[in-house]
DNA sequence: CAGTATCCCCGTAGATACTG
DNA sequence: CAGTATCTACGGGGATACTG
């Protein structure tokens, strides 16, 4: 089925938080950990840790550890997700005319 | 946020079935419910009645109704639905990269 | 043929508390 | 500062049975 990599994608940028944590990086370049979560809006550290850490894990982040006292992290977007951008502006444009349609009375 | 239309077109196009049953209409043209049924593998009458409501509420597909006996639905993609297929298919390449970044042993 | 009604399971999301 | 452990709530998805 060709649609499989489709579905790939979509486990990969699914779920509620993930276009949020990376669309934030993207816009913040280099950030910390508290201050992620200070930027998306509603997200609890529980929540920010483990989508990181799986969008870590599927290659979308880069994250970078300094043992330091006090510890700090820094997270930025890989290449992978930088390629991302630009199809979601494109799924962007589509999503608005589905917007369009639902909406003709506005 | 500007995501917000992203998130919108993932409303509407996610969840299991949704881009399997899309796809498999675009591959047969119009198509009937018991056929649909039969080609999206592994998928519920109640599940499939369930999404093809809520594509046709939401603009993707249409459906045609004719009051014969025994009765007959037919189904088709929308304008809209067709517009999708360009963006999914930059998905789908983006999906693959990420495939091939999580199997560097395959 | 083309669905709907009902009940149930399980995974994602969240709240709260705690730690190196 | 940057998380993890534990528990709970909710909703999508599914099995089964039934109908115009």
């Amino acid at each position: 089925m060709e649609d499989c990599y489709v579905r790939y994608a979509m486990d990969v940028i699914g779920g509620k938080w993930k276009l949020l944590i990376i669309w934030t990086i993207l816009q913040n370049g280099v950030i910390r950990f508290n201050d992620l979560q200070r930027k998306v809006d509603g997200i609890s550290s529980l929540m920010l840790s483990k989508n990181l850490k799986e969008l870590k894990e599927d290659g979308l982040i880069l994250r970078h550890q300094y043992n330091e006292i006090p510890p700090r992290v820094e997270y930025e977007l890989s290449e992978l997700s930088q390629k991302l951008i630009v199809v979601l502006q494109s799924l962007s444009e589509w999503g608005c005319e589905v917007y369009k349609y639902k909406k003709p009375s506005i």
